[in-house]
Order: C-alpha cells, then sequence, then structure tokens
RNA sequence: GGGCGUGUAGCUCAGUUGGUUAGAGCAUCUCGUUUACACCGAGAGGGUCCGCGGUUCGAAUCCGUGCACGCCCA
C-alpha cells in the first residue's frame, strides 16, 4: 500500500506537485510490473486553515458562532467593491458549507492534471479529510487516545496565534528573525536606595512582570536575590530570584519575567510559581486590568492605572510605542532617581517565533486547549523512526533530530470551525461553569459527532448551556491530528479488522522533506501510540523544485509555476521524465530544458518504435555475433535498473536506460544491422534469411525490453508503442502490467562468443564514419573501397561482425591490413574512396 | 550556535567498492538530409572535480580543515 500524500486542496496547484507525486507514480509502476498487487488510494485534505483562509478571502465572508444558520444561504466570489466593506458574517453551519462547495471545485482540479500526469492511483478510493469516514476515524483515534491515558486537557500557557485566534503546536511554529531593540529600564529594589536596569526586547510586557532574574553567579546581582523589585510605571513588587538560564553576557544580565513574554518566562513562571498577570488578550490587544487588586499588586494604584490607560487597548506594537515613550518620564521612576528608560532603544536582530502561515509574533497565552503525551514517549518514537527505511538515508536524521528536540507535548485543538470537532462534551455545574474534570466522551459507536450539535449520552436537548446540563467542545482538531492517520484511513482501521490487517502498515511514504516534523513524525507518533507498530516500512522523501536562482518557490515571491502549460507544451512523458531525472531528496532548480529533452525522447521512442516493427521478416532465434552481444548488453542493462529501482534509484535507471537507448539502440545497433534486417523482406534464403530473422527478433527483443524499462516513467509512449504488436503477442494488453525484464527474457539467447564484438563493430563503424565526415560526406555516401587498419587480434576479433558494419557504412569493398602498434580496439581508416553524390 | 545536504564543462547534472586519458545532455562551432526520426545524424572545442593539508603506489571519491550556497533546528 501507499500512503499517497493527500494534497491540500485549497493551496495552490505548483510544479512541485507534478514532481513529487511523479516520483511516487514512477515507484509504484516499476513495483506493479514486478508483479505486487499495488494498493494506491487518493485523498485530498481539505479541512483546516488553508481552506478556512480560501473561503474567507474568495467570498470575502467571516464565520461567527453567534451568528444563526440561515438555510440555503448562497454566496458568490466577492468583487473589488465588495472586499472594501467588512465581511460578510455567516454562521458557522453556514461556512462550513461553504467550505465544502469550494474544495469540491479545487479537488476537481487537481483530480483532472494528476489523471493527465498519469498518476496509476485508485481513483475508486478517494477520501477527503473532512468526509464522514475521516471524522471517524480522527475521533476513533481520539477516543483510543483517551482511553489509554494519552490525551489531556488542561488550561496552560500555549503558542497562540493572535490573528488566527487559535492555538498552535511546536510543529507549526517556527523561528525568523526579526528587527527589535534592547530596551533598558530601572528597576527599584524594594525597601532601600538600591536599584539595578534590566534590558528587555518586550517593555509593553511591563505591567505583566511577575518576577526578576539573573544568573546565580552573577556578582552584580547576588544581593538581590529573596529580595523584591519595584517595576516603575506600575510599582508592583516582584520577587528577585536566581536562574541558571539567566545568561549574564545578554544584554544586561538581569531581566524581567512576564506572563508571558517567551516560552522560557512559561518554565520560570511554572518553576518558580509566579503570579499569573495576563495582559495580552486572544485579539492581540492589552486587556483591560486594575491595579491595586490581588492580581495586579501596585505600591502606586492611582499611578499604575493612569500609565495603563494610556495602554489599554492598544495592539503589541501600539503598546510598545507607548510605554517607551512614557518610560521616558521621570515621574513613573521606581527609585525617584529620573527617567525609567536609561538610553535609547538598543536596536538587535533576534529570533522570534511565528505561526508558519502568520504574520505577528506567536503569543503564550493561558488557555484550555487539549495535548497527547508525546514528551515522555521520545525513545519509543526515535526507535520506530530507526526501524523505518528512509529513502535518501540521511533524512532519517531529520526525523530524529525533529524527536530529540521535542519540547512540548502536541496541542491538540484550534479554535477554528472547518475541520473535525473533538468529540466531547463539558458537565456544567450549578452556576453553568464547565466541569473540565468530568468530560463526557462520545461513544465509540455513534462517530463521527459534532459535539455542538449532538446530544452527549444521558442528556436532553434542553440541557444544553444550561446549569446542570452539558456544553458541547466546540474547538475542532489540529489538521495533522487527522491526517496523521492517512494509513489508517485507507486501511479502514477501527471499522474493517480485517482489511486493516491486510493493508496496515503501508509499505511506502512518499513526501516531501519540509513535513518531516509535522506529516512524517505525527504520523509515526499516531502509529505508535495506537498500535505500537510503524505506519509504513519506507518513506521515499522528495527534494523541492527551486526557481532557476535556486530560491525557494513562493506565491509572495510571485516565481511559482504553474504545471498546466508546461504538460501542454511538451506532453505529460516529458514532465515525468523531467521529475524522473531527480534523486529522491534532492533539492532541483527547474530547468525547462529537461522538459525539451524529455519530448525529444518521446519522438524518438516512437520513431524507433515505428522502425522496428516495420521489420516485417519473420523471426529466427537470436544467432548472429553482434544480436547475441547487443542482447547481452541489453540483460546487463536490465539487470542494473532493476537493482537501482529496487534502492529507489529510479533517476539513474532512467539514465542508463536513457543512454543504451541512445547510444547502443538507436545511433548504433538499430544501423548496425538495419541491412541484415531487411534482407528477408529483399527475398533472402538459406542463412542469409536465418540471419535476417536474428536480426529481426532481436531489435524486437531490444525495443519489447527498453519499452518496459522505460514505462514506470513515459507511460503514455511506451503504451502507445506496446500496443501496436506487443500487447497482442505477449497477452498482455498493457504494458504497464507486463512484468519487468528479468532472466526469461533472455535466457533461451545464447551469451555472444565474443563480449567485446559490440564495442568493435560500434568503433569501427565510428572509424568509417569519422572518416566521412572529415571528408565532408553525408553517412549515407556509398564506401568504393576502404583501407581498415587495427592490430591483428583486434582485426580477427572483428571478423564475425564485420560484414554488419561494412553493410551499415555501405562499403562495397575494402581491406585490412594488420599493424601491430595499434591499441586493441582503434581502427584507423585509411585511403577511403568515396561514391560520387548520387545525382536526384 | 548545533545538525544535514550541496559544490564536477558556459548551464543542468551523472560519476558504484579509491584504479587507464573525469562523463552525458543542453548551449557553442564545423559538416552532413531520398529509403524510422531535422523533434535527426557525424564530428570538434570546452575542466585548478570549491581552497588547503593528510592517508595511499594511486584521490572527484577516504580523513582533517577552511570557504560558499541551501535546508532543518536552537
Amino acid at each position: 500500500m501507499v500512503d499517497t500524500p493527500p494534497p491540500t486542496a485549497s493551496g495552490s496547484l505548483h510544479i512541485g506537485h507534478v514532481f513529487s507525486y511523479t516520483q511516487a507514480d514512477v515507484m509504484v509502476r516499476f513495483k506493479r510490473m514486478c508483479g505486487m498487487n499495488i494498493f494506491y488510494p487518493m485523498g485530498w485534505d481539505d479541512n483546516g486553515l488553508p481552506t478556512e483562509r480560501r473561503v474567507q478571502n474568495y467570498y470575502h465572508v467571516r464565520c461567527d458562532p453567534n451568528t444563526p444558520y440561515e438555510p440555503g444561504l448562497e454566496v458568490e466570489e466577492a468583487s473589488a467593491k465588495v472586499r472594501k466593506k467588512p465581511a460578510r458574517l455567516v454562521s458557522r453551519p453556514n461556512f462550513i458549507e461553504i467550505c465544502y462547495g469550494l474544495i469540491n471545485d479545487d479537488e476537481d482540479y487537481f483530480r483532472a492534471l494528476f489523471h493527465r500526469l498519469g498518476l496509476s492511483v485508485d481513483w475508486e478510493q478517494e477520501y477527503q479529510t473532512i468526509d464522514d469516514h475521516c471524522r471517524r476515524t480522527a475521533q476513533h483515534s481520539f477516543l483510543d487516545l483517551w482511553q489509554k491515558g494519552l490525551v489531556y486537557t488542561s488550561d496552560a500557557p500555549t503558542m497562540w496565534d493572535v490573528d488566527y485566534q487559535t492555538a498552535v503546536a511546536q510543529a507549526e511554529a517556527e523561528d525568523r528573525s526579526v528587527p527589535g531593540a534592547y530596551h533598558r529600564i530601572e528597576f527599584a529594589v524594594e525597601g532601600g536606595e538600591d536599584s539595578f536596569v534590566i534590558a528587555t526586547t518586550r517593555p509593553e510586557l511591563l505591567a505583566a512582570c511577575v518576577g526578576v532574574t539573573a544568573h546565580p553567579d552573577d556578582e552584580r546581582y547576588k544581593k538581590f536575590f529573596g529580595q523584591r523589585a519595584v517595576t516603575p510605571l506600575f510599582h508592583a513588587p516582584v520577587p528577585i530570584f536566581s536562574s541558571e538560564l539567566a545568561d549574564p553576557d545578554k544584554g544586561s544580565g538581569i531581566l524581567m519575567v512576564c506572563t508571558f513574554g517567551d516560552s522560557t518566562d512559561v518554565q520560570w513562571w511554572r518553576d518558580e510559581r509566579l503570579a499569573l498577570r495576563q495582559v495580552i488578550g486572544r485579539n492581540g490587544r492589552m486587556l483591560p486590568i486594575e491595579f491595586g487588586s490581588d492580581d495586579f499588586p501596585s505600591l502606586n494604584p492611582e499611578q499604575a492605572e493612569r500609565y495603563y490607560a494610556e495602554l489599554e487597548g492598544k495592539n503589541v506594537k501600539q503598546a510598545q510605542k507607548r510605554i517607551v515613550e512614557l518610560l521616558g518620564e521621570p515621574e513613573g521612576s521606581a527609585t525617584g532617581r529620573g527617567a525609567p528608560l536609561q538610553s535609547e532603544p538598543e536596536p538587535i536582530e533576534h529570533p522570534v517565533k511565528f505561526y508558519e502561515r502568520g504574520d505577528r509574533p506567536l503569543e503564550h497565552l493561558p488557555t484550555r486547549q487539549w495535548f497527547a503525551r508525546l514528551m515522555d514517549q521520545k525513545e519509543s518514537l526515535l526507535a520506530k523512526g530507526e526501524e523505518v527505511d528512509w529513502h535518501p538515508p540521511f533524512m532519517r536524521a531529520r526525523f530524529r533530530d525533529w524527536t530529540e528536540n521535542l519540547s512540548l507535548d502536541w496541542c491538540l485543538s484550534r479554535q477554528r470551525y472547518f475541520g473535525v470537532p473533538i468529540p466531547v462534551w463539558y458537565p456544567l455545574d450549578a452556576a453553568g461553569e464547565p466541569d473540565y474534570d468530568g468530560v463526557i466522551v462520545a461513544e465509540a459507536g455513534r462517530l463521527p459527532v459534532d459535539p455542538t450539535v449532538d446530544l452527549p449520552p444521558g442528556y436532553d436537548a434542553g440541557q444544553r448551556g444550561e446549569p446542570g446540563g452539558f456544553v458541547g467542545d466546540p474547538d475542532i482538531f489540529d489538521t495533522w491530528f487527522t491526517s496523521s492517520l492517512s494509513p489508517q484511513i485507507s486501511s479502514h482501521w477501527g471499522s474493517d479488522s480485517v482489511r486493516h490487517a491486510k493493508l496496515f502498515p503501508a509499505d511506502v511514504r512518499p513526501q516531501a522533506h519540509d513535513i518531516i516534523r509535522t506529516w512524517a513524525f505525527y504520523t509515526i507518533a499516531k502509529a505508535f501510540l495506537h498500535e505500537d507498530s510503524i505506519p509504513w516500512k519506507n518513506a521515499m522523501i522528495s527534494g523541492w523544485i527551486l526557481d532557476p536562482d535556486r530560491k525557494k518557490m513562493s506565491k509572495s515571491k510571485g516565481n511559482v509555476m504553474t504545471p498546466l502549460p508546461l504538460l501542454e507544451k511538451y506532453t505529460a512523458d516529458a514532465g515525468r521524465y523531467w521529475a524522473a531525472s531527480a534523486r529522491l531528496g534532492s533539492d532541483t532548480a527547474f530547468d525547462e530544458k529537461v522538459w525539451k529533452i524529455g519530448k525529444r525522447l518521446v519522438t524518438k521512442l516512437f520513431n524507433a518504435g515505428k522502425f522496428v516493427l516495420a521489420q516485417t521478416g519473420e523471426t529466427y532465434p537470436i544467432s548472429a555475433e553482434l544480436d547475441r552481444a547487443f542482447v547481452a548488453k541489453l540483460r546487463n542493462l536490465a539487470e542494473s535498473s532493476r537493482e537501482n529501482f529496487e534502492a529507489y534509484n529510479y533517476a539513474h535507471s532512467l539514465q542508463e536506460t536513457e543512454s543504451f537507448f541512445w547510444t547502443h539502440f538507436t545511433d548504433t545497433y538499430l544501423e548496425l544491422v538495419k541491412v541484415r534486417a531487411r534482407l528477408h523482406a529483399d527475398g533472402a534464403t538459406g542463412d542469409d534469411l536465418l540471419t535476417s530473422g536474428s536480426a529481426v527478433a532481436s531489435l524486437r527483443l531490444g525495443l519489447s525490453v527498453l519499452l518496459r524499462l522505460f514505462a514506470p516513467v513515459l507511460p503514455y509512449i511506451t503504451e502507445e508503442v506496446w500496443s501496436w504488436v506487443f500487447a497482442e503477442e505477449t497477452g498482455h494488453a498493457s504494458i504497464h502490467k507486463a512484468p519487468w525484464p528479468s532472466d526469461s527474457d533472455f535466457s533461451a539467447i545464447a551469451p555472444p562468443d565474443d563480449a567485446l564484438s559490440f564495442d568493435l563493430a560500434v568503433s569501427a563503424h565510428a572509424a568509417i564514419n569519422k572518416a566521412k565526415a572529415d571528408a565532408e560526406v553525408s553517412m549515407g555516401r556509398e564506401v568504393e573501397t576502404i583501407k581498415l587498419r587495427a592490430n591483428q587480434g583486434t582485426l580477427e576479433r572483428l571478423g564475425p561482425v564485420l560484414g554488419d558494419v561494412l553493410s551499415a557504412a555501405r562499403c562495397l569493398s575494402h581491406v585490412t591490413e594488420s599493424h601491430g602498434e595499434l591499441e586493441d580496439g582503434v581502427f584507423v581508416i585509411e585511403d577511403a574512396v568515396f561514391a560520387p553524390k548520387p545525382v536526384k
């Protein structure tokens, strides 16, 4: 079974799809010709943020859970005029309906491309990650993890995107280097004259300061540990503690801990059991807070309130700008010694965490989320990664590094709409507050459920949202939670155990290297957590297509290429040739020349096939020395090709086959036997008839084998040529179900008397061609007479194939001359007399 | 800062366990079209195999080191 990547249908269709899907298909076609029964499903990963975003942009709508459902709502693509107005608010069910409508259109487009590309997938078994089957599988996965105690809900600081307003997992976060600045701000030490200066890149979080820390060995600050510091502007007393995590060389060596500026703050908050002072809301704006309350203590509440009023409601950027101005006012000082801000901010470049699809830095906000336990499973996950065969092998390291560096459990829940609902409800207490310890999980038999619509067992609809009643979890799963089940989705895990046992684990997972940390990692994690298994035996990892300047293709750069025009210009086979020319794992600069070469190869195959099959003579056993020598070479090629394919090195096989086809077949062997092959048609008898039939038979064998070696890469042209004669002759109607060339194709043919006779014939022919080229006569010109010189041994070995050489070169007569000083296999042509150019 | 990968002809790339004079295609130049194919054929020119050091009788290949580029992670 092939664990085909379900493409994000709402994403853009680009040349990289042609690249990686072809590479997988090439391997599949090879395996099929080797006799394997292949299950090659296709799915569409359509749930999640990319689709929501596309729907929002395309129709200019926003989902609003508080808007009532409007049956039969029709939306149209938004005009420029409409886009200037605020987006239309639609209910959650309406929004989901609109999403379904759009993904179906997008998927049609992808499907058409994949058909055209000749992907040999089993189209009758498609799935969508949002369909009933996938929702059931994903919720079943959750139930299984719940029963195993591997998922939990907790109200904890989580990475949060303030624009999408959803939690984000570690795998979806990335560091970006952005400009920032150190702000040096003076803090007081409570109850004395002491003070110190902290350096921070996030002064807007001053109101959220819950502590101050420095390295335990830092002589400058040792004396303060255990005392309390007082913040400027807000005059909040906070503990000063020591921590190994504080870097004495960074900034001033002493820093403020806020809830929460970054992941280290989270750690300090946990380790030191610090207070929680949340000032940034889910929308990224400063929350209303009250100084002088238990949560926000202040030694000067009036001033604190006055300053904070300047910040409330502002976004992070605006708040930073304003607080820097405020910190410049001496009145705000905690020490009474002038403005808290000690100097102009010092600009720096520093890494900041972003959601991979986001535009503003992630915040760490305390929110209630669901998590899967991974942190205590690292060793097992690493072991599973080792059990998988990675192609190329160095990609294993990507998996290992990511797994080893994993620092958070998997945050599963997303505060979005178009996705698989988390199948749980919470009881409401007498005050109408949810009891998160009393989670009600859906019954396995009722999946898939939508807890915002369906009822938990033992409750009736009237109790929804009422004190003593229940509330459904409004969240959906991380899309990876579902797509990480793609092998189980295809094998019908949880619903058809016979089928599952047959199809799981899958044989191969094709994918690109950028999603090893997400898709590959989560898939391995799921297979392990559910069944202590690996999800697939092999992972074949494609590289990326870079633009001709070796830069990543991206929409924002505008260098993305669409495949259809190229396929139209060069044919699908040519596109596949291009894709199959690249080795696994290596990023490849886009080069249109390769498509052109592919198209040329297709044409040449067509012409060579036409010529070979036009040799209408009887076939007789392959007996002539040259034919046997050719077949011996062909046999080596077939063996080498199989070995390369077995090692996922389809690119090398293609290169060898192409080179053989051109240099050993069309340019040489075909030319050398042309005349002999035609003897039959010209009325030959006796031995001539036999050797003519030998040539015809071996030309056909050569074509048949080469077609099959090319078939995985060039399915269209090889099928066409195959259909002319071989389909009927062999009983294999399609070349793609014909057997891969093997010993049975060759074992009846005797080996050549001399392994080198083919090469000698080629060399001798080339020497005569060169003489023609030097004399500037055409290759087709007849030669009256010629003197062929070589050393004695070479001349003797050439003997059995000399007739073919002379007829190919159109030599009417010749003499040979032995010359002892020439090296083996070297021919020199002298005294060539060419026939006059025929007059038309 | 750590890890992985890449560096070979003008361009895109092969190059197996170390083994004759390092290859292909494209591009360039010369020549050649009645008989499968001009979407063709024959031929030619084109290289400091990124630099330095080492192992070896022998290194594009193995080891060390530096540089450049790309990716992943911090």
